[in-house]
DNA sequence: CCGGTGACCGCAA
DNA sequence: ATTGCGGCCACCG
């Protein structure tokens, strides 16, 4: 009785997924983390970490991970901004993050 | 199988 | 400061 395709694949699909969410869902409010953070983290590539967040971030404070040089993507930007205002998040004058002030690393919980 | 792409990263001109 | 390039890894046509 095989229904499809390796759901082993699938299931490692799915709990990679998790812990990537578990992790954004850790960061403290007005501070913020990078993908490349995460990836670390999780034990995979950057990319991969967009990636998810671009398909599954809707339930998470995704406004809380940007870039490591703390630019925000096309898409954060726009929705962002309001967030950090509101939790009180270290911005620089061109709207990126201040980095040094709000990382958080996920590492060291600190 | 191969190439293109993506909410990326780091280094070199 | 900018731009370009390679590396990264999974997904899609």
């Amino acid at each position: 009785m095989v229904t499809g395709p390796d759901l082993s694949a699938e299931d490692a699909r799915e709990r990679y997924v998790e812990s990537v969410l578990t992790v954004v869902e850790q960061v403290p409010p007005g501070r913020v983390t990078s993908y490349g953070a995460i990836a670390g983290v999780v034990g995979s590539g950057p990319r991969r970490v967009g990636n998810v967040l671009a398909r599954h971030g809707a339930p998470v404070p995704w406004w809380r991970v940007v870039r490591a040089d703390g630019s925000l993507p096309p898409s954060h930007e726009e929705n962002a901004r309001p967030h950090y205002l509101d939790e009180g998040t270290p911005l620089r004058s061109t709207g990126a993050v201040d980095m040094p002030a709000a990382f958080w690393d996920p590492e060291t919980r600190e």
